[in-house]
DNA sequence: CTAAATGCTCCAGCCACTGTAGGATCAAGC
DNA sequence: GCTTGATCCTACAGTGGCTGGAGCATTTAG
């Protein structure tokens, strides 16, 4: 295996992530400032690669940045045990499940919603009657 | 029925919208300038509690700002049918369908990851060790 | 009359990027 | 050697939808 320095696009490539995103990540501390040739390019080596993906699997998952810096940090102490990693984990996965619950509230009013439209006049029309709808008193 | 203009902080009430986000609707052109007071403060009338409400709900079914003026828009147009209408609430019910999914499979992953953590030492943590692996699964 | 509440403007910050301007450098082909 | 185009660099602005604060002026209740 060559382990010869990699370019920034080709670790953006590697781990699917835009060159910009990789740049980003490293101003705000979530990757390393990597070594630089002489004219000034970042050059990477396999441990990036391996902490890129971590990363780029946490935000897949949902996981806040500073969560995934919290797990970093945890995985980074490997004698540890494991509870406050499970701990961010669960917390993540509450939240998770309460977007899951209003967003599927969301979906059948909205179903409702379009079910209810007749294509008739806007006058007439169950879309806007209900989003303009709610709290006022009917006026009708 | 007195028609009694009411100040910023009363239509917030009325709406269960914050002072500084009915500033913020105004500075983007959703709502409009309203009157003021010699002493500068806003004055706000029925027809300004109504469109607040509009894009109140709007926003609480998930449209987003532009969606919004473009049912305000064919709101204030009552003799075209609405045909328009029902396509951006329909266009949004699929979006919200998509995203509705993918926050499952997501719910689902992750309630796998938490289940398979032993509390055991963090070299050994399935959590780490299912954040930091595979190449990862596309979620689109 | 005074103190608290409410109002005003302007501006910065949040999150996690994304994109742009305006360059420098590098690899390949002629 | 020269040009072309890909890739790289920095610095900064913009996205969406607000939210909060500083530092005032004005209004209202006791």
């Amino acid at each position: 295996m060559t382990n010869a320095p990699m370019m920034i696009g080709r670790l953006a490539k590697d781990t699917a992530t835009k060159v910009t995103t990789i740049r980003f990540y490293e101003t705000i501390g979530l990757l390393p400032a990597p070594p630089r040739t002489e004219s000034g390019r970042r050059t990477y080596g396999a441990a990036d690669v391996e902490r890129l993906h971590f990363i780029r699997n946490g935000r897949r998952l949902g996981f806040s940045i500073d969560e995934i810096r919290s797990l970093i940090g945890l995985a980074e102490r490997p004698t540890q045990d494991c509870t406050a990693a499970s701990a961010i984990a669960a917390r993540h996965l509450e939240d998770v499940e309460h977007r899951l619950s209003q967003l599927t509230y969301l979906r059948d009013e909205l179903a409702a919603l379009t079910r209810s439209c007749t294509n008739d006049q806007i006058a007439n029309c169950r879309i806007i009657q209900a989003i303009g709808g709610g709290k006022q008193a009917s006026t009708d």
